[in-house]
RNA sequence: ACCGAAAUGGCGGAACUGGUAGACGCGCUGGACUCAAAAUCCAGUAACCUUUAAAGUUGUGUGGGUUCGAGUCCCACUUUCGGUACCA
């Protein structure tokens, strides 16, 4: 009899779901485990064999948690605002709402084809108005809330309003501190623009200017994403820096939280550290120098103040508000001609070239606070808009950079910590005494640190301060497919908020998608509804995708509350996440962001756990072949060139154009190619390029002149797996070919859950015939059921018992390979034994439930089981049949193997020792060397040396 | 460039706190069954040298170091992957 996948796991899909096995209630008596997935973005190429990676994981421990007594929720919904969604109407014409209900459909019935056991009543979509409705709701209070550093929480803008119209914000505990002072009565004075003005300063949902990448050609903001060396992705167009009012949320507000934090949690280090880094604690100092021949005062930041008296010049950004002030007449053609080259390049480029220093002098200079010494203030692109204050002072003698740009301008290098004693390190190291520094003359580089600290703040020139790298985050989307601001302004752009009780604000349904005008999104074109009523205008961005994905975990604990986001008793029985499963590529991002919001929901007394995520693990990624063919740029009809050719180029006249996999003969090795039918596949593809020359080793061609010899050959990568480079493998291929079951078990057995790997079908045969030969187990050759009824012997139960141990041990640490790997060798040599033993194949049966439901259901039945194998216990190891008394020394001299030895585990080192060097042959070995020592290794080996 | 991770046979990978490197699976080779093939079962399989065998030598990305002993710890590098704030 052999095992028919097909049947086996059509029926018991059905019976599941007849039964509502996997129902999960609200059960406040039991013990709660929850077990979630980072909910995928329903995109339209389809769920492909990477994202069930994590999805297996999470399904197989949350069976295994279900069978020891859980009360397990285990949801899934979809992160379904987007921009693919976006651009593809813009395309196509065919609404967001329409592709992701498609596209949602198709992501469903791929889950549930692979067996996972998630509850879909409590399916959360972020793109539902009943969804959304709470997020704009969390949105509302973040408008409303200011951050208190004195409780160290978040508390109602009214509070602080009322706190200004008594005592102005001289001495207030509001976020952030250094802002222009008012008193009472200047606050008292202000009009409604100017106190929106200033509460905008404060609140946790503000508004601010911020630059975004405009490219006028096609009309629409893009993303660093979409943007290849300084042009557009699609179309090759120009892309400028463009400041606009967006809104932005305080995360800055939570910085010292979100880092303190992160040692309660069960993350790894190296997450933990990305994070850590991400945040960016430094401490130093600000800094105002004065600015020649000006009342304004430049604010620069640095954590090395002790070097102020190295300061060879100073250096701002390019976007920096002083910019214009500080060119003088003389400098102005090139400051303006160097600041459209800085906007013209990305903000990768900017930080990842390193070799070539850039930099244009403003003509104006900095007196020095100490000497009275002037400094030249210079513009460079190696300082960031976005980090500390968009300034710094140059200190070349001290800093790498700073010594690079002072080199290729010749500028002042000053030494002034004296390094000669310590001649190989770094000119940024703090070893060493000052020198050339007037009053810290002679102090080490931390004392001199404090010195300068309580001076500058002592002639009020600076203090001391902690900068965080990281920043707030922009908040704006100039899209059409996302939540919509519960926001309009009045005549004077002074903002309101619309009321709770109004939520959910909907999103305009507009017929035809189209690219909005001057920066503004495509909501500009429902005209209606951008004017609520006269005199004012709705917010036209809409909100980024993290917004719905920051809160969603705490959905599922109650998904179909219409009074509250989730009911109280809900939040409090299911807590926080237990165990969170999700790719590295959301370490940051999304991971701090739902952290952030969390937290504020803590502060508002709505969530009862400070942190959301209590354990967290990255899954690798299953990465895919791109295929490249390669394109000579700007050559008119197109020219693509067989990779074999690409000597004969510069590297930056090529662009890398991937293909889909499927017209690439022998992709993924050195001789991949598209022949001639490949290249017709191409062109049906991209109509585009009908018109180009194709080129390999015999000549050029035109399509029609292509001919069998042809070889345009590719260049293979790995990379993710994903509709933009054509290289998506759909897991229901595999599932129809070997069933759910294997394709699970394989997922699980290609390697380690956190490791990335290309997707290979490859050995998915030995998968396969485990399972065979493990069905097989229960029948005789005349398909009976044929078990065996006696009692188990010793080395069956040894066998089953071994493996139930290593199994429980694997599925703690989330190893699943190995886990498999075990199963695959208790298979092994219970057939060795011809066993079939009732007692031990159902033992074994619950053992695999987890991993293999279908197939284990099936045999749970055929075992005569009642109800479902998933509601059964899981096994426990019994110590007792494990227990072997001898074990196998090697014993070896100076490191060498040379005698195996089977002595009790529980003699303790002296007695191994004495009864070693009374054993014959090895003083034999030994018997002139004085022994130097004996290492006795428990449970590993006994080494001699001599 | 910065932050984080990875590198072990022909391939995916195993090796718990340093202790017999290569478990398990794929592939390959040989054999059994078969008219034959598929399926299944059995055996072998890091490389090299000599070879009947036994034994020996070298081996965990590169170069150093610590240790009786290093895939594992330390230092310096190389390559690949993820992230770098508007892809999700």
């Amino acid at each position: 009899m052999d095992y028919n996948h097909k049947e086996i796991e059509d029926k018991w899909r059905t019976y599941w779901f007849d039964k509502k096995i996997n129902k999960v209630e609200n059960d406040f008596t039991k013990p709660k485990y929850y077990v979630l997935d980072m909910f995928p973005y329903p995109s339209g190429s389809g769920l492909h064999v990477g994202h069930p990676l994590g999805y297996i994981a999470s399904d197989i421990i949350a069976r295994h948690k279900k069978m020891q007594g859980f009360n397990v929720l285990h949801p899934m919904g979809f992160d379904a605002f987007g921009l693919p969604a976006e651009q593809y109407a813009i395309q196509t014409g065919i609404h967001p709402i329409d592709s992701t209900k498609i596209n949602m459909q198709r992501y469903r019935d791929q889950l549930n084809n692979i067996g996972l056991n998630y509850d879909w009543s409590r399916e959360v979509i972020t793109c539902e108005p009943k969804y959304y409705k709470w997020t704009q709701w969390i949105f509302l209070k973040l408008f409303n809330h200011y951050y208190n550093l004195e409780s160290q929480k978040a508390e109602p803008i009214e509070e602080l309003i009322k706190y200004f119209s008594s005592n102005g914000n001289t001495n207030s505990n509001a976020y952030p501190k250094d802002l222009e002072l008012f008193t009472a009565e200047e606050w008292n004075a202000m009009n409604a623009v100017q106190k929106d003005h200033v509460l905008m300063n404060y609140r946790l949902a503000y508004r601010k200017k911020s630059y975004v990448n405009w490219c006028e050609a096609l009309g629409t903001v893009l993303a660093n994403d979409e943007i290849k060396d300084g042009v557009s992705e699609r179309g090759g167009h120009a892309v400028e820096k463009k400041a606009m009012m967006q809104w932005a949320l305080r995360i800055t507000a939570y910085c010292d939280r979100l880092l303190n934090d992160l040692q309660s949690l069960d993350w790894s280090d190296s997450m933990k550290n990305m994070q850590r880094n991400w945040i960016g604690k430094s401490s130093g100092a600000q800094l105002f120098f004065d600015i020649d021949n000006s009342t304004n005062k430049l604010e620069i930041f640095t954590t090395r103040p002790d070097t102020i008296f190295g300061v060879g010049f100073m250096v701002i950004a390019p976007e920096h508000e002083f910019v214009n002030t500080l060119t003088t007449a003389e400098q102005q053609k090139v400051v303006e001609d160097y600041k459209e080259y800085v906007a013209s390049r990305s903000d990768l480029d900017r930080l990842a070239e390193t070799k070539s220093v850039t930099g244009v002098f403003t003509g104006s200079y900095c007196i020095h606070p100490f000497t009275k010494e002037k400094i030249p203030i210079w513009i460079s692109e190696y300082v960031l808009i976005d980090y500390g204050t968009g300034a710094i002072m140059g200190v070349p003698a001290h800093d790498s950079r700073d010594l690079a740009f002072a080199n290729k301008f010749g500028l002042n290098i000053i030494q002034v910590v004296d390094q000669s004693e310590f001649p190989n390190v770094e000119p940024e190291s703090k070893q060493g005494k000052l020198i050339n520094s007037d009053f810290i003359n002679g102090l080490d580089v931390q004392d001199a640190i404090e010195k300068v600290i309580v001076k500058i703040t002592k002639e009020k020139i600076g203090h001391r301060k902690n900068q965080y790298r990281m920043r707030d985050a922009n908040f704006s989307r100039q899209r059409y497919w996302g939540e919509p601001f519960p926001i309009y302004y009045d005549n004077e752009e002074v903002c309101h908020s619309i009321s709770e009780n109004e939520l959910p604000l909907l999103l305009p349904y507009i017929e035809k998608i189209s690219t909005g005008t001057e920066g503004k999104s495509p909501l500009i074109h429902a005209t209606e509804w951008a004017k609520p009523k006269p005199g004012y205008s709705r917010e036209l961005d809409t909100m980024p995708g993290y917004a719905g994905s920051s809160w969603y975990f705490l959905r599922f604990m109650d998904p179909d509350n219409e009074s509250s986001f989730a009911s109280k008793e809900a939040l409090d029985y299911w807590g926080e996440v237990d165990l969170y499963i999700g790719g590295t590529e959301h370490a940051v991002g999304h991971l701090m962001y739902a952290r952030f919001w969390h937290k504020f929901l803590f502060d508002l007394k709505y969530v009862s756990t400070i942190e959301p995520f209590m354990r967290l693990v990255n899954q690798g990624m299953i990465q895919g072949i791109i295929e490249n063919i390669l394109l000579v740029k700007e050559t008119s009809p197109t020219q693509f060139i067989s990779a074999s050719l690409r000597k004969n180029y510069r590297e930056d006249q090529l662009a890398y154009i991937p293909v889909h996999l499927g017209f690439v003969k022998n992709a993924n090795s050195p001789e991949s190619q598209l022949d001639k039918g490949g290249v017709h596949e191409f062109v049906k593809w991209k109509p585009d390029y009908a018109e180009s020359i194709f080129t390999d080793e015999t000549g050029s061609y035109k399509l029609d002149e292509l001919n069998n010899n042809f070889s345009l050959k590719t260049i293979s990568e790995v990379g993710k797996m994903s509709k933009r480079y054509h290289n998506v493998v759909n897991p229901d291929e595999v599932v129809a070919e070997y069933g759910a079951d294997v394709f699970r078990m394989y997922e699980m057995f290609l390697g380690p859950l956190e490791d990335s790997k290309p997707w290979d079908t490859k050995g998915i045969t030995g998968v396969s015939g485990f399972l065979r030969k493990y069905y097989r187990m229960f029948f005789d050759e005349q398909s009976n059921i044929a078990l065996s009824e006696e009692s188990p012997s010793k080395e069956e139960l040894k066998i089953l018992h071994t493996c139930i141990k290593k199994v429980n041990e694997d599925i703690k640490n989330l190893s699943f390979n190995t886990c498999i790997s075990s199963f695959m060798i208790c298979v092994n040599e219970l057939r060795r034994l011809n066993s079939n033993n009732k007692i031990i194949l159902s033992q074994l049966n619950l053992l695999l439930a987890p991993f293999a439901p279908f197939i284990t259901e099936e045999l749970f039945n055929v075992l005569g089981g009642k109800g479902s194998v998933h509601q059964e216990s899981y096994p426990f190891a019994d110590e007792r049949y494990l227990i072997t008394d001898e074990v196998n020394y090697p014993v070896s001299v100076n490191g060498k193997k040379r005698y195996e030895w089977l002595v009790s585990k529980n003699k303790t080192q002296t007695e191994l020792e004495s009864e070693v060097l009374q054993i014959e042959e090895i003083k034999k070995w030994i018997q002139d060397s004085p022994i130097k020592k004996i290492i006795f290794v428990p449970g590993r080996m006994i080494n001699i040396v001599i």
